[in-house]
DNA sequence: TATACTAGTTAAGTAGCTAAACTATTTAGC
DNA sequence: GCTAAATAGTTTAGCTACTTAACTAGTATA
Protein backbone atom coordinates (compact mmCIF):
# COMPACT_ATOMS: atom_id res chain seq x y z
CA UNK A 1 0.00 0.00 0.00
CA UNK A 2 1.27 3.34 -0.83
CA UNK A 3 1.35 6.79 1.51
CA UNK A 4 -0.67 8.42 -0.73
CA UNK A 5 -3.35 5.88 -0.23
CA UNK A 6 -2.73 5.57 3.29
CA UNK A 7 -3.23 9.18 3.62
CA UNK A 8 -6.87 8.81 1.57
CA UNK A 9 -7.91 5.95 3.90
CA UNK A 10 -7.00 8.12 6.90
CA UNK A 11 -8.72 11.33 5.36
CA UNK A 12 -12.02 9.26 5.05
CA UNK A 13 -11.87 6.90 8.27
CA UNK A 14 -11.46 10.96 10.21
CA UNK A 15 -14.69 12.48 7.66
CA UNK A 16 -16.79 9.59 8.76
CA UNK A 17 -15.86 9.73 12.51
CA UNK A 18 -16.36 13.69 12.30
CA UNK A 19 -19.75 13.29 10.76
CA UNK A 20 -20.88 10.94 13.56
CA UNK A 21 -19.48 13.38 16.11
CA UNK A 22 -21.01 16.18 14.73
CA UNK A 23 -24.41 16.05 12.88
CA UNK A 24 -26.31 13.48 15.25
CA UNK A 25 -26.24 16.43 18.33
CA UNK A 26 -25.92 19.45 15.90
CA UNK A 27 -29.68 17.87 14.34
CA UNK A 28 -30.55 16.97 17.56
CA UNK A 29 -30.28 20.59 18.54
CA UNK A 30 -31.87 22.10 15.40
CA UNK A 31 -34.59 19.36 15.63
CA UNK A 32 -35.25 20.92 19.28
CA UNK A 33 -35.76 24.32 18.39
CA UNK A 34 -38.27 23.10 15.65
CA UNK A 35 -40.08 21.87 18.14
CA UNK A 36 -40.60 24.00 20.76
CA UNK A 37 -41.32 26.78 18.33
CA UNK A 38 -44.06 24.10 16.65
CA UNK A 39 -45.51 22.50 19.72
CA UNK A 40 -45.39 25.86 22.02
CA UNK A 41 -46.37 28.52 19.31
CA UNK A 42 -48.59 26.52 16.48
CA UNK A 43 -49.02 23.27 17.92
CA UNK A 44 -47.75 20.77 15.23
CA UNK A 45 -45.23 18.06 16.10
CA UNK A 46 -41.88 18.46 14.79
CA UNK A 47 -42.60 15.36 12.46
CA UNK A 48 -45.60 17.16 11.12
CA UNK A 49 -43.71 20.15 10.14
CA UNK A 50 -41.26 17.95 8.07
CA UNK A 51 -44.52 16.94 5.89
CA UNK A 52 -45.57 20.16 5.42
CA UNK A 53 -42.01 21.41 4.25
CA UNK A 54 -41.48 18.48 2.34
CA UNK A 55 -44.83 18.71 0.39
CA UNK A 56 -43.93 22.22 0.05
CA UNK A 57 -40.62 21.16 -1.74
CA UNK A 58 -42.88 19.29 -4.10
CA UNK A 59 -42.71 15.34 -2.64
CA UNK A 60 -46.20 15.51 -2.76
CA UNK A 61 -46.71 11.59 -2.45
CA UNK A 62 -47.15 9.77 0.07
CA UNK A 63 -44.63 7.37 -1.47
CA UNK A 64 -41.83 9.90 -2.04
CA UNK A 65 -42.23 11.18 1.81
CA UNK A 66 -41.98 7.48 3.07
CA UNK A 67 -38.66 7.40 0.75
CA UNK A 68 -37.20 10.66 2.16
CA UNK A 69 -38.10 9.99 5.45
CA UNK A 70 -37.38 6.57 5.47
CA UNK A 71 -40.17 5.50 7.16
CA UNK A 72 -43.07 2.85 6.25
CA UNK A 73 -45.83 4.11 3.66
CA UNK A 74 -48.70 3.73 6.33
CA UNK A 75 -46.72 5.64 8.93
CA UNK A 76 -47.05 8.32 6.37
CA UNK A 77 -50.34 8.19 5.61
CA UNK A 78 -51.56 8.45 9.29
CA UNK A 79 -49.62 11.49 9.50
CA UNK A 80 -51.37 12.68 6.25
CA UNK A 81 -54.91 11.79 7.77
CA UNK A 82 -54.28 13.78 10.61
CA UNK A 83 -52.65 17.12 8.72
CA UNK A 84 -56.11 17.41 6.33
CA UNK A 85 -58.22 16.75 9.56
CA UNK A 86 -56.16 19.69 10.36
CA UNK A 87 -57.10 21.87 7.02
CA UNK A 88 -53.09 22.09 7.01
CA UNK A 89 -53.19 20.27 3.25
CA UNK A 90 -55.47 18.50 0.93
CA UNK A 91 -55.42 15.51 -0.89
CA UNK A 92 -56.03 16.28 -4.62
CA UNK A 93 -56.63 13.91 -7.95
CA UNK A 94 -54.38 12.65 -10.34
CA UNK A 95 -56.22 11.80 -13.47
CA UNK A 96 -52.89 10.41 -15.20
CA UNK A 97 -53.09 7.79 -12.57
CA UNK A 98 -55.55 7.66 -9.93
CA UNK A 99 -53.79 5.50 -7.97
CA UNK A 100 -51.81 8.51 -7.05
CA UNK A 101 -53.34 10.97 -4.56
CA UNK A 102 -50.99 14.66 -4.86
CA UNK A 103 -51.05 16.38 -1.52
CA UNK A 104 -51.06 19.88 -1.23
CA UNK A 105 -50.77 22.74 1.18
CA UNK A 106 -53.66 24.69 1.90
CA UNK A 107 -53.54 28.41 2.81
CA UNK A 108 -53.47 27.83 6.21
CA UNK A 109 -50.86 24.81 6.23
CA UNK A 110 -48.74 27.23 3.76
CA UNK A 111 -48.77 30.30 6.17
CA UNK A 112 -48.09 28.08 9.36
CA UNK A 113 -45.04 26.84 7.74
CA UNK A 114 -44.28 29.85 6.86
CA UNK A 115 -44.51 31.37 10.86
CA UNK A 116 -42.68 28.37 12.03
CA UNK A 117 -39.88 28.50 9.19
CA UNK A 118 -39.27 32.28 9.40
CA UNK A 119 -38.51 31.76 13.41
CA UNK A 120 -36.32 28.96 12.70
CA UNK A 121 -34.61 30.67 10.06
CA UNK A 122 -33.64 33.65 12.60
CA UNK A 123 -32.46 31.10 15.45
CA UNK A 124 -29.85 29.54 12.77
CA UNK A 125 -29.14 32.89 10.94
CA UNK A 126 -28.13 34.49 15.06
CA UNK A 127 -25.89 30.83 15.43
CA UNK A 128 -24.54 31.30 12.44
CA UNK A 129 -24.38 34.97 11.34
CA UNK A 130 -20.61 34.87 13.31
CA UNK A 131 -19.03 32.95 10.60
CA UNK A 132 -16.88 34.16 7.69
CA UNK A 133 -17.93 34.06 4.40
CA UNK A 134 -15.19 31.61 3.91
CA UNK A 135 -16.69 29.32 6.96
CA UNK A 136 -20.09 29.85 5.15
CA UNK A 137 -19.10 28.70 1.24
CA UNK A 138 -17.04 25.40 3.22
CA UNK A 139 -20.85 24.76 4.36
CA UNK A 140 -22.64 24.97 1.26
CA UNK A 141 -19.94 23.04 -0.34
CA UNK A 142 -20.44 20.74 2.32
CA UNK A 143 -23.83 20.05 1.64
CA UNK A 144 -23.88 19.49 -1.66
CA UNK A 145 -21.05 16.32 -1.60
CA UNK A 146 -22.71 15.29 1.12
CA UNK A 147 -25.67 15.74 -1.02
CA UNK A 148 -24.49 13.57 -4.00
CA UNK A 149 -22.77 10.67 -1.69
CA UNK A 150 -25.85 9.97 0.14
CA UNK A 151 -29.02 10.70 -2.56
CA UNK A 152 -30.81 7.69 -3.42
CA UNK B 1 -26.36 48.83 3.39
CA UNK B 2 -22.79 47.92 1.50
CA UNK B 3 -21.95 45.33 -0.82
CA UNK B 4 -20.32 42.91 1.13
CA UNK B 5 -23.19 42.90 3.91
CA UNK B 6 -25.35 41.87 0.94
CA UNK B 7 -23.28 39.19 -0.65
CA UNK B 8 -22.40 37.65 3.25
CA UNK B 9 -26.20 37.82 3.43
CA UNK B 10 -26.70 35.75 0.34
CA UNK B 11 -24.27 32.95 1.37
CA UNK B 12 -25.60 32.72 5.24
CA UNK B 13 -29.09 32.13 3.69
CA UNK B 14 -27.75 29.87 1.37
CA UNK B 15 -25.71 27.71 3.81
CA UNK B 16 -29.12 27.39 5.68
CA UNK B 17 -31.43 26.36 2.80
CA UNK B 18 -28.54 23.80 2.13
CA UNK B 19 -28.37 22.64 5.37
CA UNK B 20 -32.31 21.74 5.21
CA UNK B 21 -31.72 21.00 2.17
CA UNK B 22 -29.22 18.16 2.66
CA UNK B 23 -29.50 17.09 6.27
CA UNK B 24 -32.34 15.44 7.24
CA UNK B 25 -32.76 13.13 4.11
CA UNK B 26 -28.83 12.61 4.39
CA UNK B 27 -29.27 11.60 7.89
CA UNK B 28 -32.60 9.62 7.43
CA UNK B 29 -31.03 7.46 5.06
CA UNK B 30 -27.71 6.50 7.47
CA UNK B 31 -30.39 6.16 10.28
CA UNK B 32 -32.26 3.93 7.75
CA UNK B 33 -28.74 1.82 7.01
CA UNK B 34 -28.18 1.22 10.77
CA UNK B 35 -31.82 0.80 11.51
CA UNK B 36 -31.36 -2.16 8.86
CA UNK B 37 -28.57 -3.97 10.40
CA UNK B 38 -29.47 -2.99 14.04
CA UNK B 39 -32.73 -4.92 13.96
CA UNK B 40 -32.08 -7.61 11.23
CA UNK B 41 -29.11 -9.01 12.63
CA UNK B 42 -28.75 -7.71 16.34
CA UNK B 43 -32.34 -7.05 17.72
CA UNK B 44 -31.63 -3.49 19.13
CA UNK B 45 -33.60 -0.42 17.72
CA UNK B 46 -31.74 2.78 16.26
CA UNK B 47 -32.27 4.65 19.54
CA UNK B 48 -30.77 2.03 21.74
CA UNK B 49 -27.76 2.12 19.30
CA UNK B 50 -27.57 6.00 19.90
CA UNK B 51 -27.25 5.55 23.85
CA UNK B 52 -24.59 3.11 23.72
CA UNK B 53 -22.28 4.80 20.84
CA UNK B 54 -22.94 7.80 23.63
CA UNK B 55 -21.91 5.68 26.34
CA UNK B 56 -18.95 4.83 25.07
CA UNK B 57 -17.74 8.31 24.01
CA UNK B 58 -18.21 9.21 27.36
CA UNK B 59 -21.77 11.00 27.91
CA UNK B 60 -22.47 8.21 30.79
CA UNK B 61 -25.12 9.53 32.80
CA UNK B 62 -28.71 9.83 32.35
CA UNK B 63 -28.61 13.63 32.32
CA UNK B 64 -25.88 14.08 29.45
CA UNK B 65 -27.54 11.53 27.37
CA UNK B 66 -31.03 13.59 27.82
CA UNK B 67 -29.37 16.65 26.77
CA UNK B 68 -27.46 15.76 24.14
CA UNK B 69 -30.20 13.83 22.61
CA UNK B 70 -32.65 16.61 23.04
CA UNK B 71 -35.40 14.45 25.13
CA UNK B 72 -36.42 14.05 28.70
CA UNK B 73 -34.26 12.35 31.67
CA UNK B 74 -37.30 9.87 31.98
CA UNK B 75 -37.29 8.79 28.70
CA UNK B 76 -33.72 7.86 28.49
CA UNK B 77 -34.02 6.44 32.30
CA UNK B 78 -36.65 3.70 30.52
CA UNK B 79 -34.21 2.91 27.65
CA UNK B 80 -31.71 2.86 29.99
CA UNK B 81 -33.74 0.20 31.87
CA UNK B 82 -34.06 -1.88 29.00
CA UNK B 83 -30.69 -2.03 28.21
CA UNK B 84 -29.12 -2.76 31.46
CA UNK B 85 -31.84 -5.79 31.25
CA UNK B 86 -30.65 -6.93 28.08
CA UNK B 87 -27.22 -6.87 29.63
CA UNK B 88 -25.80 -4.39 27.23
CA UNK B 89 -24.80 -1.62 29.17
CA UNK B 90 -24.76 -1.44 33.39
CA UNK B 91 -25.21 1.15 36.48
CA UNK B 92 -22.40 1.59 38.52
CA UNK B 93 -22.08 4.03 41.41
CA UNK B 94 -20.16 7.62 41.42
CA UNK B 95 -19.24 7.66 45.74
CA UNK B 96 -18.46 11.34 45.02
CA UNK B 97 -21.62 12.36 43.97
CA UNK B 98 -24.23 9.49 44.85
CA UNK B 99 -27.00 11.54 42.97
CA UNK B 100 -25.28 10.43 39.59
CA UNK B 101 -25.26 6.69 38.43
CA UNK B 102 -22.48 6.33 35.87
CA UNK B 103 -23.63 3.82 32.62
CA UNK B 104 -20.98 1.39 31.34
CA UNK B 105 -21.06 -0.40 28.37
CA UNK B 106 -20.86 -4.45 28.92
CA UNK B 107 -18.53 -6.90 27.46
CA UNK B 108 -21.62 -7.57 25.45
CA UNK B 109 -22.60 -4.52 24.71
CA UNK B 110 -19.14 -3.48 24.05
CA UNK B 111 -18.85 -5.96 21.36
CA UNK B 112 -22.65 -5.47 19.99
CA UNK B 113 -21.94 -1.65 19.12
CA UNK B 114 -18.71 -2.68 17.42
CA UNK B 115 -20.10 -5.34 15.72
CA UNK B 116 -22.92 -2.24 14.44
CA UNK B 117 -20.48 0.27 14.17
CA UNK B 118 -18.18 -1.27 11.74
CA UNK B 119 -20.88 -2.26 9.11
CA UNK B 120 -22.38 0.87 8.99
CA UNK B 121 -18.73 2.47 8.87
CA UNK B 122 -18.44 0.14 5.74
CA UNK B 123 -21.36 1.26 4.42
CA UNK B 124 -20.68 4.90 4.61
CA UNK B 125 -17.10 3.97 3.48
CA UNK B 126 -18.40 2.26 0.51
CA UNK B 127 -20.57 5.47 -0.24
CA UNK B 128 -17.58 7.79 0.34
CA UNK B 129 -14.64 5.67 -1.19
CA UNK B 130 -14.67 8.13 -4.39
CA UNK B 131 -15.01 11.07 -2.92
CA UNK B 132 -11.54 13.20 -3.91
CA UNK B 133 -8.80 14.06 -0.73
CA UNK B 134 -10.12 17.81 -1.31
CA UNK B 135 -13.63 17.07 -1.20
CA UNK B 136 -12.97 14.65 2.12
CA UNK B 137 -10.89 17.95 3.62
CA UNK B 138 -13.70 20.37 2.96
CA UNK B 139 -16.18 17.74 4.76
CA UNK B 140 -14.11 17.62 8.01
CA UNK B 141 -13.97 20.95 8.08
CA UNK B 142 -17.87 21.52 7.72
CA UNK B 143 -18.10 19.07 11.07
CA UNK B 144 -15.79 21.29 12.92
CA UNK B 145 -17.90 24.64 11.81
CA UNK B 146 -21.09 23.03 12.91
CA UNK B 147 -19.96 21.81 15.53
CA UNK B 148 -18.74 24.73 16.95
CA UNK B 149 -21.95 26.89 15.50
CA UNK B 150 -24.42 25.26 17.15
CA UNK B 151 -22.76 23.26 20.25
CA UNK B 152 -24.19 23.99 24.09
C1' DT C 1 -56.89 -11.14 -19.72
C1' DA C 2 -55.02 -13.13 -16.04
C1' DT C 3 -51.04 -11.79 -13.03
C1' DA C 4 -47.95 -9.01 -11.09
C1' DC C 5 -46.90 -4.71 -9.58
C1' DT C 6 -47.71 -0.02 -7.58
C1' DA C 7 -50.21 3.58 -4.59
C1' DG C 8 -52.47 4.22 -0.72
C1' DT C 9 -55.34 2.93 3.50
C1' DT C 10 -56.83 0.45 7.68
C1' DA C 11 -56.17 -2.06 11.92
C1' DA C 12 -53.83 -3.97 15.79
C1' DG C 13 -49.96 -3.91 18.41
C1' DT C 14 -45.42 -1.88 20.04
C1' DA C 15 -41.75 1.53 21.04
C1' DG C 16 -40.55 5.74 22.60
C1' DC C 17 -41.92 10.04 24.12
C1' DT C 18 -44.00 13.55 27.61
C1' DA C 19 -45.61 15.58 31.99
C1' DA C 20 -46.14 15.16 36.63
C1' DA C 21 -45.16 13.35 40.93
C1' DC C 22 -41.86 11.11 43.45
C1' DT C 23 -37.10 9.75 46.19
C1' DA C 24 -32.57 10.80 47.27
C1' DT C 25 -28.72 13.65 47.48
C1' DT C 26 -26.04 17.98 47.17
C1' DT C 27 -25.50 23.04 47.16
C1' DA C 28 -26.55 27.75 48.63
C1' DG C 29 -28.26 31.37 51.69
C1' DC C 30 -29.12 33.11 56.13
C1' DG D 1 -25.51 24.45 61.09
C1' DC D 2 -30.15 24.38 59.12
C1' DT D 3 -33.58 25.25 55.97
C1' DA D 4 -34.65 25.97 51.12
C1' DA D 5 -33.54 25.33 46.56
C1' DA D 6 -31.42 22.82 43.08
C1' DT D 7 -29.88 18.54 40.86
C1' DA D 8 -29.92 13.40 39.44
C1' DG D 9 -32.61 9.89 38.55
C1' DT D 10 -37.03 6.98 38.59
C1' DT D 11 -41.95 5.74 38.17
C1' DT D 12 -46.44 6.07 36.24
C1' DA D 13 -50.14 7.04 33.09
C1' DG D 14 -51.20 8.47 28.78
C1' DC D 15 -50.18 9.80 24.12
C1' DT D 16 -47.82 9.93 19.46
C1' DA D 17 -45.57 7.76 15.95
C1' DC D 18 -44.03 3.77 14.27
C1' DT D 19 -44.35 -1.26 12.44
C1' DT D 20 -46.36 -5.37 10.03
C1' DA D 21 -50.05 -7.54 7.76
C1' DA D 22 -54.02 -7.48 5.31
C1' DC D 23 -56.71 -4.90 2.44
C1' DT D 24 -58.75 -1.87 -1.87
C1' DA D 25 -58.03 0.01 -6.16
C1' DG D 26 -55.70 1.16 -10.24
C1' DT D 27 -51.88 0.30 -13.86
C1' DA D 28 -48.49 -2.29 -16.50
C1' DT D 29 -46.96 -6.72 -18.42
C1' DA D 30 -46.74 -11.05 -20.94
Amino acid sequence: MTTTENISEALLQGAIDGFWTTVPPVWNRIKGNVRAIATENYDISVEQFHILRHIRKGLTSVSELAEVKQISRSAISQAVDILVDRGLICRRQNTKDRRNIPLELTESGDKLLDAVWEKNRAWMRSRMVSLTAQELETLTCAMEILSKTFAE
